[in-house]
DNA sequence: CTGAAAGCGCTAACAG
DNA sequence: CTGTTAGCGCTTTCAG
């Protein structure tokens, strides 16, 4: 069913119709015409046809590392609020860790495919760089933070900071690091940066053998801590720089009869889940990734409309929750 | 750049450059000068062009309850993985639990704006009844299994049975059951079923103290846990629907001084990560949502391009994971 | 194998 | 306020 053939089953004209689902600058009695039609037929016009004329495709891409997890689907969850809201649909990619798929995905999008990008970032290569820049629609990068593009990011340093202060406070005097790949600017080079000016402040020096590196993992940060924590002597406190990093430390703490928080301290970063119901309930940072996504969604929003193109960086602000895992 | 313009700076005709994007019906010189040309500006054909054209969108609409429901993101997993395989788009509707909106998007799809759609059922009203039944583009529903339908779904009341098994086996006589609402069929429903047929063949009525509702949180796992495990008797196993209850009931077994598993053994379905890493390790069955997704999506390719009528049911098998919390 | 030309379904300028 | 009309960018006959 197309307008024309619409139009005639509603007694109306083309542009009526069209008038109708547009600017509505309508008689009364054509538009009760139109709705009736509406209902016998079920006619809606075509998006495509829509978007080939005004160029408008009432679709935000949003490309995202993995979709599993919690961090991930939180933002995406806000951002789909919002923009359901706006009457806006999301082209959902999932690269899976595979940033040329970032860069491909950024690409397709760069032609007049959507509206506009949102982009979970997990690195951010030279590639990356020359791609955004040729980038003629708007995008808003969200979790990190850069220069000269639209941001909205977690405060991932303080977080970092305020919690290794936290356990500082509390008299931990040797501090153990398990991090992420120091590619991921956010989770990798911020969260150290916060935990070092944190010792630094307090005089401590980090021993190398009490860092160590693991994937977005729980396994992972189940191995590192086992190798961390077997090293004499044994660190009395122990950041990890995601929750589920975290949930692994303790799950081999657990394993291996360590009184969490007695001899050891632990944090983790981000509120999830798994924090709640570890075997010791787990001190972390809540980043408010949901709402990442909505003021991501806010903002592109806007500079679609507004066509404003002063890049603005929004950074949100951050809560500790306090658990068992690092009481004393 | 439109195609004229671009067959202009390529030096060949209109015909010529969409034949290359399309048949490929093509002299090798100018395609060399296409190739050349594309290089040179970046060009690529519109989409939506394309699409009024040719009727065909490559997209693929995908409707689930809660993004950030650790099931849903791992369906959604598997889908986008074949899909971009396919060369497919996703177009993402997340109703955070509003059946309506499942509705009201299955509606907006019904018109030409996706190939096919990926609905991850929550509950199944005449509503949805009626509207599928008006879908004129292929449909596939993830995690039910409706008559009339092409389904893909999970072997709930077969784990839910075998897990219930399990624990009758190894001794437990005073069960336990925290499910969710009935209205979801397959994780309500069929899973009670499963539990309801182990207590029966083992001759054992379950007391209606011992019978719980919960919502779909760890919060709600909890204060079920709580109300039904201070009645007298206790019971000596717990049955939960999902593992967030398993995972909330746990918590407040160990804060209640609870010893799981030998005064209780707990099992949960979905073998999601809080069962790893709860107080104490979760038995479980694992019902490969990630796979059906990718099922889902080769389904729903399939239909679509094979205009392939005859609706099927493809029921995945489970596999228990057996740890902790029910060893005896 | 190729180019010209006729639409796909819609919107928006234009002339009433 | 309304109908007519000229395209939007593309694919696909059709006649070479």
């Amino acid at each position: 069913m197309n307008i024309s053939e619409f139009a005639k089953i509603a007694g109306v004209s083309k542009s009526a119709v069209s008038r109708y689902f547009n600017n509505g600058y309508l008689a009364e009695d054509k538009r009760q015409l139109i709705e009736k039609a509406i209902e016998k037929t079920g006619y809606s016009p075509s998006v495509s046809a829509q978007n080939i004329r005004t160029k408008v495709t009432k679709l935000v891409g949003v490309i995202l590392p993995k979709l599993s997890s919690e961090s991930c689907a939180r933002v995406t969850e806000g951002i789909s609020e919002v923009l359901s809201e706006e009457g806006y649909e999301l082209l959902l990619v999932n690269t899976a860790n595979d940033y040329h798929k970032e860069v491909e995905y950024l690409d397709l999008f760069r032609q007049n495919r959507v509206d506009g990008v949102i982009l979970l970032a997990s690195v951010f290569t030279p590639l990356h760089q020359s791609v955004l820049n040729k980038m003629r629609i708007p995008v808003v990068i969200v979790g990190q933070s850069y220069k000269g593009y639209n941001c909205v990011c977690h405060d991932d340093r303080g977080a970092a900071y305020a919690l290794t202060k936290l356990m500082l406070d509390k008299g931990a005097k040797q501090p153990a690091y398990i991090g992420v790949t120091l590619e991921d600017k956010a989770a990798g080079e911020e969260r150290r940066n916060g935990f070092k000016k944190a010792l630094a402040e307090a005089g401590i020096i980090l021993s190398e053998k009490h860092k160590a590196v693991a994937e977005f993992k729980i396994q992972s940060g189940y191995e590192q801590a086992k190798r961390i924590l077997s090293k004499k002597p044994r660190p009395d406190c122990l950041f990890c720089a995601t929750d589920g990093i975290a949930a692994g430390a303790l799950l081999y703490c657990h394993e291996a009869g360590i009184d969490v928080p007695n001899e050891l301290m632990v944090c983790g970063v981000g509120d999830s889940q798994l924090g709640q119901i570890a075997s010791v309930p787990l001190t972390t940072a809540h980043l408010h990734y949901k709402t990442s996504g909505v003021e991501a969604a806010r903002m592109l929003l806007s500079v679609i409309s507004r066509h404003d193109s002063v890049p603005r960086i929004m950074k949100l602000d951050f809560e500790i929750a306090e658990r068992e895992s690092t009481s004393r």
